[in-house]
DNA sequence: ATGATCGTCAACCATTTGGTTGAATAATGG
DNA sequence: CCATTATTCAACCAAATGGTTGACGATCAT
């Protein structure tokens, strides 16, 4: 699975979406992420595992709170994908991946 | 399903993808369109169904060969949503234009 | 009219996905 | 120590996904 494929796979359940937009406020603690769902913890907790592995969120354990932190860079790849369309005339992708690749190295 | 979860689903797949990627180029017949994957047609014509449900491409019949043309519109929506997380585009534009220009270089 | 080509449909299959429940692990509080 | 809280794990399930094959209806060329 590509980064494009798990991003995404992830953005594709609302269910993910809202949480990204809860955690857009402010960092969440697993439950309290869970909260407002009408869903088991766990498959919250499934929820935010495919999140990290998308790279969209971090998750740091502080005691026995899991916190969840947004980590929008990585719509990065995503959004660049997207905006080749559209807005310009025929290009090569694989060059321009590529060369976004060499920029992101330098920062 | 809502336009994001078709949007983002239809996206979320390598060969759908790599259609879109094809159709910027230019539209494409459903045979034309099948014949670098090493798939079946007729799962390169499901393939072709769910994006043009999810908007992403419009699919019209002259005679026996139906055409297909990307629709770039349809990322609108996805693109906004995914901007709200963040300050992407601006960085994309920069990026997107720094590409044309080596583009420009190298011929 | 016949045969080839274009594309979809229907049935099938294996795998993945998104959910459940109950038990397990780990940290905290009294 | 004991109960409670936070989270995950494991097993299970139904439904969706991505692929196959073979038959089929159209359309085109000879």
């Amino acid at each position: 699975m590509t980064d494009l494929d798990a991003t995404f796979a992830a953005l594709a359940d609302p269910t993910r979406r809202a949480i990204l937009s809860m955690l857009l406020e402010d960092d969440m603690a697993v439950t309290d992420v869970a909260e407002p769902f009408d869903m088991s913890l766990a498959a919250i907790s499934k929820h935010l595992i495919i999140l990290q592995k998308a790279g969209l969120i971090s998750q740091e354990k502080r005691g026995r709170v899991k916190w969840c932190k947004l980590e929008p860079d990585a719509l990065r790849g995503a959004s660049t994908w997207m905006q080749s369309f559209g807005q310009f005339e025929p290009v090569n992708l694989d060059a321009f991946e590529a060369f976004l690749a060499t920029q992101l190295e330098d920062e």
